[in-house]
DNA sequence: CTTGCTTTTGACACCGGTGTCTTTTAGGAC
DNA sequence: GTCCTAAAAGACACCGGTGTCAAAAGCAAG
């Protein structure tokens, strides 16, 4: 019973069928269906009218086999964050929602040392069209030559450019970042302590710069004990907090590098009585929900992560699509992040 | 130069290959590969023998049209919440990372009338082997009438057992709630509010349920001032806290039906000078970082989704590769849910 | 050494499309 | 009307596996 219900015979049409009602070789409506150029408007028609009829819709794997290339879109990442992933995909999804490509995913793991061939074992199997690099793999050159060597179109997503145009989408964190620290010195803070981001990860570099660059602009220098690691874990913020708040001259804001740890700067803060933001302000990053869940609700900057998930998958299909699209090039690569004020800064008492 | 880099004339060997080394039919090899018992032990090593040398993996798409049938599993929901979903995928990747089966994930709009039809195509285009279906369109009976008809394995996650045990993977919400509103009457609480789900979600239904029979249990009762309706939204935590905390006489306690509005509500407490937990005791329900991150943190009910999204797609694969593993049924299919302690919670004041 | 099974193996078509190359058709020039 | 060329359509092999059914091999019994 199963399997079975449904039309007329149970089963999809074919492109036989599809031939045989209007009247051509199959290998006339498989142009139809590819749009190819060389068939005349009348034969056309016919060929769009019978699949019309019949409902035919051409299936997935005789064109995966034939064309030696799956109609899929692979998302590799190493969850650096759940709601970055997800944003991420969820502008993927905007992206190619009404093409016919299907979105694959993959997490990884950077640290194990298979992780090039896993990759590259499951690109050579699922052979998508194009893959999609998050950060933090994104920054691993080996990847990508990966993907070129098996000629999948890639992205790589980052926090700055990582590659050229055809293959990056990135954000501007340095710059962002400088900015809203730039706001807390006109606010007439001095002592601004920094956490970072885990090493190795580019964007926790980016971030850094662009807190430096501001001190530096600023005049103002960063003393060791108002520089804190971190991981971009809540407990690393918790950390943070705890070593800069017990000082005898603590800090009165704080950039943090993502909003994950600015929460656990926020609970150490709570814990110690300290008031949000009339005693410490707070600047996070990413904007992830935790950013207006926690109370005061978070400073932070805004990542543009679903928009350059959007943007990631176009820039695919686009060159996918061949020169008929418009082409990803004219596009800038670069989304721009944005400072967002909430309620945890304030100018420093006194 | 892509695509053609790589080992010997720069092609995967194909199934042909195998058989010409092991000197056989590429019928035999396929044999071997599908585990077929019709094979003798001598055959089946020196294909063995002759797959590892050359190093040769079945192509996908060639068994995915002959099969007609893809190694994939779908992924639908109607993204209820980031985290969730996220979590729920980790649970399944854990499960089939070594078999060969890819994860396909699909967003679907419950909203549109359209669900049934995309829902149909998207399946019998992909043709997974099975699907899992998050709620709340878990819920709907015509989705998994679907995959029936379509011969596609499926499972139905929901907060309450949706189908029978082959095709359902629940949780235990109702008696969770209950136990956890019960602490709160332990503690004293005897003015207890609660904020309930969206209409028409499963979950939020026996979360309901769970906390009036906690109340009868103990012979409270609850005033429709301390009920408020609810959405899973942060802003709709916002709002109910609002209306219960202007209350001449608030609640001592509220059970929020998830974490995020519960951060809604703390965050009003806050606002009005409130500490938590000594003026208010908060209940959320999900375990989400949302839990951890906001201050004090948050008790709550951890949901287990990600040990869900593992056991679903065991018993998809478990149904896939026939008698031959363990049957799921022997599994119970109600994971339990557990209340967690953390800070949010005392005994009412005075 | 046959005979009669059962177990293994192979030949060949087929899944549903696309690539290549050939043939047919359509048009324009002469 | 004939010839030539470009555009359109078709024939057929092929992508890399699996299903079906027939043939071959193995083996115990006669």
């Amino acid at each position: 019973m199963a399997a079975r219900a449904g039309g007329q015979g149970g089963k999809q049409p074919t492109i036989n069928d599809v031939a045989a009602m209007a009247g051509v070789s199959k290998k006339t409506v498989s142009r139809v269906i590819n749009r190819s150029e060389f068939i005349s408007d009348k034969t056309r028609k016919s060929v769009q009218q019978a699949i019309e009829t019949l409902g035919f819709v051409p299936n997935p794997q005789a064109r995966a086999l034939a064309f030696r290339r799956n109609f899929l879109i692979a998302l590799l990442h190493d969850n650096p964050n759940a709601q970055t992933v997800l944003n991420f995909q969820q502008g993927v999804l905007d992206a190619i929602k009404d093409s016919d490509l299907a979105l694959l995913v993959r997490p990884v793991d950077r640290g194990s040392d298979k992780l090039l061939d896993d990759v590259r074992l499951f690109l050579e199997k699922q052979r998508p069209i194009g893959a999609m690099l998050l950060p933090p793999i994104s920054e691993n050159d080996d990847l990508a030559k990966i993907c070129e060597d098996l000629g999948v179109r890639y992205v790589r997503v980052g926090s700055a450019p990582l590659d050229d145009a055809r293959h990056c989408v990135s954000s501007n964190d340095r710059e962002v970042v400088a900015e809203a620290v730039g706001k807390l010195i006109a606010l007439g803070h001095r002592r601004i302590g920094f956490v970072r981001g885990p090493a190795g990860f580019r964007s926790a570099a980016e971030r850094e710069e662009g807190f430096r660059a501001a001190l530096a602009a600023a005049g103002l220098s960063l003393p060791d004990e108002l520089y804190a690691p971190g991981n971009y874990r809540y407990t690393a913020g918790v950390e943070a907090g705890e070593a800069m708040l017990s000082l005898e001259e603590p800090p009165t804001a704080v950039f943090v590098s993502n909003d994950e740890m600015a929460a656990g700067v926020m609970s150490v803060a709570h814990g110690k009585g300290l008031s949000v933001p009339a005693d410490l302000s707070i600047i996070g990053f990413d904007d992830s929900p935790t950013a207006t869940h926690i109370w005061p609700a978070l400073s932070t900057v805004r990542w543009p992560i679903r928009e350059m998930g959007s943007r990631a998958a176009r820039t695919l299909v686009a060159d996918f699509l061949g020169s008929g699209a418009k082409a990803a090039d004219d596009e800038n690569p670069v989304m721009p992040s944005t400072f967002i004020e909430r309620q945890s800064v304030a100018p420093p008492r006194g």
